[in-house]
DNA sequence: TATAATTGTTAGGCTATCCTAACTCTGGCG
DNA sequence: CGCCAGAGTTAGGATAGCCTAACAATTATA
């Protein structure tokens, strides 16, 4: 029903956490979470609102409709299942976050379902604490070793850009 | 050193698998591959000759120049790893293609040679086949069952655009 | 070879997202 | 109570990607 661009679901989410960590959600506080300035949140509050997902009051703040929340609420958990994901398979921290924002808006169902199934079953099974650990040891095993690929490729932030995260190749 | 957006990313793996398919990357088969009209591959591919990645004859043709080459190369490969994956936990074909074309542009290497191991530890590890086959069949239980939140949520296409996949919140 | 059909380009627009600069509130303090 | 700093908004732009319609070149065909 909802044809949400990734953009709208990640203002949702940032307004969601930005309103369980301070109790209510103001103009600057979303921009800081998303990196964003303000009118920029002015603007995409202003569409959310008119599509009935926040309610915004001009110098007060933003507020989650029933709608909004339940959809930003998906998003967060889908956010969870991929960095529960990426954390079972060793990626570091801060990649971790980063991916898991970018796949909570991206991917089909279908794999974020697979995913959150396998993250289910590593831990249900008798087997897999035995297999993480050949799993480290094998990741451990190509540590050094040089990718088939591997030239680095830094990320130049382009003018009046916030700054964007680095990106190789790989 | 090449600071790429995901789209010239996407145009540069285009060209080379309809070179790679044809011998030779027309306007036409480049637009088909990645489902845009030719207007829009013309601009792009002017671009992308602007920054040395390709050569674009008038009426002929477009080739990658080495460096091109070596970044969409690159590209596919990270597509292909990302597919073994998604297809070793089971994805489904299409949502399996879908998804490392989404991935292979935004994940961070970190994420994607953890994934690359994960693929491979998988092919190596003697007690894979067994844990493969628990996890079908812990899918397999799972299948039927509502998940947390599944409120379905179909993309509507935006009038004159492609079609798009559908999505739901999960 | 001339003309039709096909393919490629140009021109001109549109939307989403983001920005800066300038203006408007609001709330605390003298 | 009036003033000002800081937060919020409005106005006006920029860029990336896409599109359609119209025009140009090429290719195929009669």
């Amino acid at each position: 029903m909802r044809n949400l661009s990734r953009k709208a679901e990640d203002y949702l989410e940032a307004i969601l956490n930005v309103s369980l960590d301070k109790g209510y959600a103001k103009t600057r506080d979303i921009a800081a979470e998303l990196s964003v300035r303000p009118p920029t949140v002015v603007e995409m509050v202003r569409k959310l609102d008119a599509m009935g997902l926040v309610t915004h009051r001009r110098y007060e703040g933003v507020t989650l409709t029933p709608e909004g929340r339940s959809i930003a609420e998906v998003i967060k958990y889908r956010h969870e299942t991929l960095r529960a994901f990426l954390t079972l398979i060793r990626v570091p921290e801060g990649a971790a976050s980063r991916d898991a924002c970018i796949m909570e808006h991206e991917l089909s169902p279908e794999t974020i379902e697979q995913i959150r199934h396998l993250v289910e079953f590593i831990g249900t099974d008798a087997g897999s604490t035995d297999l993480l650990c050949r799993f480290e040891g094998f990741c451990r095993s190509k540590r050094g070793q040089a990718g088939l690929v591997d030239r680095s490729r830094p990320f130049v932030t382009p003018p009046g850009r916030p700054a964007a995260r680095g990106r190789s190749l790989l």
